[in-house]
DNA sequence: GAGGTTTGTGCAACCGATTGCAAAGAAAGA
DNA sequence: TCTTTCTTTGCAATCGGTTGCACAAACCTC
């Protein structure tokens, strides 16, 4: 294999017969060169193949152009739409991405932050894993004035801002919707309390059921983590349960858990929404494949994807005060289908 | 915002009275440093929250420890699995994932590949945009002797690894399983055939009439991105030909386009898999809540994540010769679901 | 005890770009 | 013509590790 030599702004120099000083500023364009130097050196570097080396670079200027994301799980629908929305806004502006998962694991999350931490990313965007308690691992990022951008899965903090949608109205209005719709016992599949999006929604429902004079009932909360095996438990609680006491509606906090439930349902002869009415929450692909396609909350994943990033890199251009946008939320929809329409079932 | 100092090997020289050369060397656990000694390194290091500057070392050494990951899109099932398994195989060996999307798009791929190369990352893992007809921009990787591997949308080349399933095989089973259910006029919904992964599993699909004595029919190829749109345009052309000319099985080469343009013949009265069996490819979570389920092809996506990045590791660290494993194939098997068994049915 | 090894450590150059400061040359104002 | 003010450019130090080579001390061997 035959390594070329590379090049390096002092062959551009010698070259053009100026100093090293010159060529680097010029290709930073900046104005204090002269404009025909300039081209002169934009010339030549492409001319020699030049390529700008990032370590000298970074080195001394001490910027990385690289943010961390940390984020619980990439394979998910939702997730890989946020990464996308992210790496896109910061190709834009000519970031890079360094993406590492947690596996909703609270000890691989610290040990990320800190790979994060030692590549000296100039800024970090966060979904907490589940389990996570506190954000003391992301304190090296505070002490050293690191931007720290949370998205979804939040953590409040004086220095950072949240990207999130406003999952306690969603989850009101959902569970609201259903109420309309002739729901009272409305079970509710929900997440890790610790996390906001989980924790709002379960206000959200509470609120609406109050508003609505429904007594809260414990035993019709499931927690879980969501998974599509935590679908089939629920349904299997749910089979097992006396008639009386089954709800009329199922409201997941995710689409994967819902649409698992209400396969597993459906399988067992409930008629769904006539016996159990069904609501999902991020309008997965999935959602709109199940039969009966499933009303659940539509969450832009791409958008939220693209905030973070725009967000987190205005900061770093300092058009941005931290002070000014402590919180960004975003618009999310509920999208109503047949899963939650008893009345219209009856066709 | 208090900035703390950042602490330097020339710190914890100072501190212990030795050079920081033997810092450098104890901190990389050398054996010609004494064991005492760098033990010593390694507390003090620690006692002072040492932590290390990679661009230096990066400007140094010349390696940088992140590998580069050039993808077509980002927001699928399939793709979403392939970055998880990479990013857990790479954390694990101590790299780091820089991830870019095409859309598809060739000269964004190339204008991606040009970034990795600026970044100087070590190795580079690459499934190429539809549209892509050559690798020409990532000639500068071969000529500089950066590792390259490719995976899923592979195009070989003498220096690089490929990680694939065997294509052809898998959409020979698929069609040779809808032959022996009784279907004789397969439609194939095919992808760019400048594609490896499309134009081997429309050369499986050909094989596979041949071999049953059934004759190619031109009519029934129906070339397209594959994307959900494509699917309800496959399905609209289906619903315009006379009853006689319709094909009685449909094999798509992604599962969003054999799930979409089912459910819109489906919805347009179209028995399915009684009139007309389907068959899909990747196994994404909607191939299993669609009805019917849809029969398709498992995609190791994971595992290939996996599998490319140990690789390419390899490769880095020397422990592996390019000659010596020039393709690596994955399994991949038959998921037979209902939606391609015309018999059963009948129920 | 002389000569040969092994072990452990340090010197100083180096990687390639950035930047504060100085200064030469050009243009402008008095 | 003499200052003054820009406009351009370069010098040299700096960022923080890494590494080839030299060398001193300790250990062997006959």
């Amino acid at each position: 294999m035959k390594q070329e030599k590379e090049i390096t702004i002092y062959d551009i120099a010698r070259k053009l017969n100026i100093s090293a000083t010159t060529v680097s500023r010029g290709l930073q364009d900046n104005p204090a060169i002269n404009k025909l130097t300039r081209k002169k050196i934009a010339d030549t570097a492409k001319a020699l193949g030049y390529r700008s080396n990032n370590f000298a670079s970074s080195l001394r200027s001490k910027k990385t152009n690289t943010l961390g994301v940390l984020v619980p799980r990439l394979n998910s629908y939702f997730m890989a739409s946020v990464m996308s929305g992210m790496e896109d806004a910061a190709n834009k502006e000519g970031y890079n991405l360094i993406i590492s998962q947690s596996q909703e694991k609270a000890a691989k999350e610290a040990a990320n932050a800190h790979t994060m931490f030692n590549k000296r990313v100039d800024g970090l965007l966060v979904s907490l894993a589940s389990e996570t308690e506190n954000i003391d691992h992301l304190a090296p990022f505070f002490r050293k004035g690191i931007p720290v951008v949370f998205f979804d899965r939040v953590f409040p903090h004086k220095d950072s801002t949240c990207v999130v949608i406003d999952n306690y109205k969603a989850a009101y209005e959902v569970t609201k919707h259903l109420i309309d719709g002739g729901c009272r016992r409305i079970m509710l599949l929900g997440g890790n309390m610790l996390r906001n999006v989980y924790a709002d929604r379960l206000r959200g429902y509470q609120q609406a059921l109050k508003d609505r004079k429904i007594p809260f009932n414990e035993k019709l909360i499931y927690i879980s983590n969501l998974a599509e095996q935590d679908g089939v438990n629920a349904a299997e609680l749910i089979l097992k349960m006396k008639a009386k006491e089954r709800p009329d509606a199922i409201f997941a906090a995710n689409d994967t858990a819902a649409v698992h439930c209400m396969i597993h349902l459906k399988a067992a002869g409930i008629q769904i929404p006539g016996e159990i009415a069904f609501a999902g929450f991020n309008n997965d692909p999935i959602s709109s494949i199940v039969e009966p396609n499933l009303t659940t909350v539509n969450y832009p994943g791409y958008t939220m994807g693209e905030i973070a990033v725009t967000n987190l890199i205005s900061h770093l251009s300092g058009q941005n005060n931290v002070k000014n946008t402590s919180t960004v939320v975003l618009r999310s929809d509920l999208v109503i289908r047949a899963s939650s329409q008893k009345s219209k079932a009856a066709k």
